[in-house]
DNA sequence: CGTGTTTGACCCGCGC
DNA sequence: GCGCGGGTCAAACACG
């Protein structure tokens, strides 16, 4: 049992088409061989569809269980009102938030912050439409570098020393498509030193870079089965508890900014699918699997 | 030489 | 209207 079967409730020993009859093996013809291959391959792709469906369910669960809660925010109880004098957009609220305890990749969702007392000098129907999100990565104190990898590429155009927080802020654009309006903005916790705090503006109107996660399948947006199941290949990961997107941080990835409709839900089942069914290193470690069940 | 980063100047909204 | 301060621009610079 991995982490896999378990999370899930699989048990590959359970699948009878795992299972070979020695006594006949020598016998079958390589035609046979790869029918029974391709019998498999169809068994799992029907488990990758069943694991994507607990997900759902899970996370279905989840986002009752936050709504039921209340507000979104994870990390603040409340808002304070504030006179409408400018501010950093964030500081206030770290002073608010128990930093404790926050690990490489606490999000925050900022649905609640894109309100009138955060708003980053932006008309109010462009923050009613922009998503905006915050995340927090424990950094070693003593580097200033101020990157946080999330798996999108980054120009940086602009560092600012603000007023309430000693700690420059860097201020990052969205390269990785030329009209990606995605911006970023980086700074240090004012209460905690190592903790950064990166606040995303919009939505990536592209397809992430995925590094390889799944073998072949570089490049292809996998959204958020694909989030998922990184999830468990990426320790340090970024959920996006709060929407309906999944987003990998620090080391992770991957970034989601919405999980599509039931049809490109549907769509990414069959990518992930075909693409598990074809990669060639999965069917190695597959068949390698079976000759060791098969000699053992 | 191309690309990315730095940094001072400038822009602009907001409060007084 | 003025000053403050966050956000952006773009020339200079660094680096491979």
């Amino acid at each position: 049992m991995t982490w896999l079967d378990e999370s899930l409730g699989f048990d590959l020993n359970a699948n009878p088409l795992l299972h070979h009859d020695q006594t006949t093996v020598s016998d079958k013809s390589l035609e046979e061989e790869l029918n029974r291959m391709s019998a498999e391959n169809k068994s799992l792709r029907q488990m990758v569809v069943e694991m994507l469906n607990k997900f759902n369910t899970m996370q279905n669960h989840l986002t009752d269980f936050i709504s039921k809660q209340g507000p979104v925010n994870l990390m603040t109880s409340t808002t304070t009102t504030t006179p409408r004098k400018r501010k950093a957009p964030y500081d206030d609220e770290i002073k608010d938030n128990d930093i404790n305890g926050i690990t490489s990749s606490n999000i925050m969702d900022s649905n609640s912050i894109s309100d009138d007392e955060n708003s980053w000098k932006k008309p109010r129907e462009y923050l009613k439409s922009t998503k905006i999100l915050r995340t927090y990565t424990k950094i070693d104190p003593s580097d200033t570098s101020l990157i946080v990898k999330d798996g999108y590429q980054w120009k940086k155009y602009g560092q600012k020393v603000t007023k309430d927080n000693p700690s420059p802020r860097a201020y990052f654009k969205c390269s990785f498509a030329p009209t990606c309006p995605v911006k970023k903005k980086v700074q240090k916790s004012i209460e905690d030193r190592s903790v950064l705090i990166a606040t995303y503006e919009g939505e990536h109107n592209h397809s992430l870079h995925v590094e390889g996660t799944f073998g072949s399948t570089t490049g292809v947006a996998l959204g958020s089965f694909a989030s998922s199941i990184s999830s468990h290949l990426h320790p340090t990961l970024t959920l996006d508890l709060t929407q309906s997107g999944l987003k990998c941080n620090d080391d992770g990835k991957i970034s989601s900014p919405k999980i599509g409709s039931l049809g490109l839900q549907r769509y990414l089942i069959e990518q992930m699918a075909s693409s598990i069914a074809q990669d060639p290193i999965f069917k190695a470690s597959l068949a390698s699997a079976i000759n060791f069940r098969k000699s053992s």
